[in-house]
DNA sequence: ATCCAGGACGCTG
DNA sequence: CAGCGTCATGGA
């Protein structure tokens, strides 16, 4: 099934780019599960193939294929570092994932890094998820906050979560019992993240990131250790708390500040815009 | 052994 | 408001 010619970098967007933990990879194929189906996509010579999933709708959604990033681009023009950043991945996307499965993940990457959070979320997903055989391997879908709330914090901590089973169980059974998270996405941002902040693990940070890849919010500026120092190195912003250059970032790129947020963490994390006097203590991490 | 990772939280000034 | 120690885990 084609789905689309738009520029799309599946390695990039699905594996290497820490917005999702949760696909794999089998040779040129790229497995996860869309909209509650097991999908593989890969890039066929003329545009995106897609085996299995609900749909093109579902999967351009998913994979953001309807958003003009060439245009969003030109919102840039007058930030020399965020054109450098976007024009160095063309076929990045921010993708539109589930609330729940963006809140909880990001849970999880507290105080974390990317290789052990997906090994996390791996893990979670084969021991609460549901399974479906395909022909061309097991998927997992991401586990539904009833199969979490009630798996209970000692089952979650057993599995190597650490402190953060206590707050991905409370999360879990918050949700579960009625927390309106389908309805942040229609709220204005600033009422949506303080809704996020009453839920437990749920800080600044992991806040932004759930809004900006699971309730369609693209102006949260999720501002981790390597935006951080994007924004100390490239922006002027050394010395500001980490809120503080949340808010400066979301007035001075605007509306779609969290859809290039995803492109200076990219450039950061794998070093690609050279040394630009990131307050470095050592280089690229791999994937 | 010490530092680090897509921080949150509670406590103290 | 800001600063600071603590919280698990595993890799470098």
């Amino acid at each position: 099934m084609w789905i689309g010619s738009e520029p799309l970098d599946l390695r990039c967007t699905l594996m290497d780019s820490a917005q999702s933990f949760l696909w794999r990879q089998s040779g040129e194929w790229f497995g996860g599960v869309v909209d509650g189906a097991p999908v593989w996509l890969r890039r066929a010579a003329d545009g995106i193939e897609a085996e299995g999933g609900t749909g093109i709708p579902a999967l351009r959604r998913y994979l953001d294929l309807d958003r003009d990033y060439a245009a969003l681009a030109e919102e840039f023009a007058d930030v020399p570092p965020a054109r450098r950043a976007m024009a160095l991945y063309p076929g990045l996307r921010v993708l539109n994932q589930p609330p729940w499965e963006a809140l909880a993940c990001f849970i999880l990457s507290a105080n974390n890094n990317v290789g052990r959070i997906r090994g996390l979320c791996e893990a979670l997903s084969g021991r609460y998820g549901e399974r479906f055989e395909t022909p061309r391997g097991t998927l997992h879908a991401f586990p539904a906050p009833e199969r979490l709330a009630e798996a209970g914090e000692d089952a979650l901590r057993a599995m190597k979560l650490g402190y953060r089973a206590r707050y991905l169980a409370s999360a879990a059974r918050r949700v579960a019992e009625g927390f309106p998270l389908d309805a942040l996405r229609d709220m204005p941002y600033e009422a949506a993240h303080a809704a996020m902040l009453t839920l437990p693990g749920v800080g600044d940070k992991v806040a932004d990131c759930a809004l900006l890849f699971g309730c369609g919010h693209a102006s949260a500026f999720p501002v981790d250790v390597w935006v951080a120092r994007v924004l100390a190195g490239w922006f002027g912003c050394s010395g500001m708390s980490r809120p503080a250059m949340a808010r400066f970032a979301r007035e001075r790129l605007g509306p779609h500040a969290g859809i290039l947020q995803q492109f200076l963490f990219h450039a950061a994390r794998t070093g690609d815009m050279g040394p630009g006097e990131l307050p470095a203590h050592g280089g690229a991490k791999g994937r």
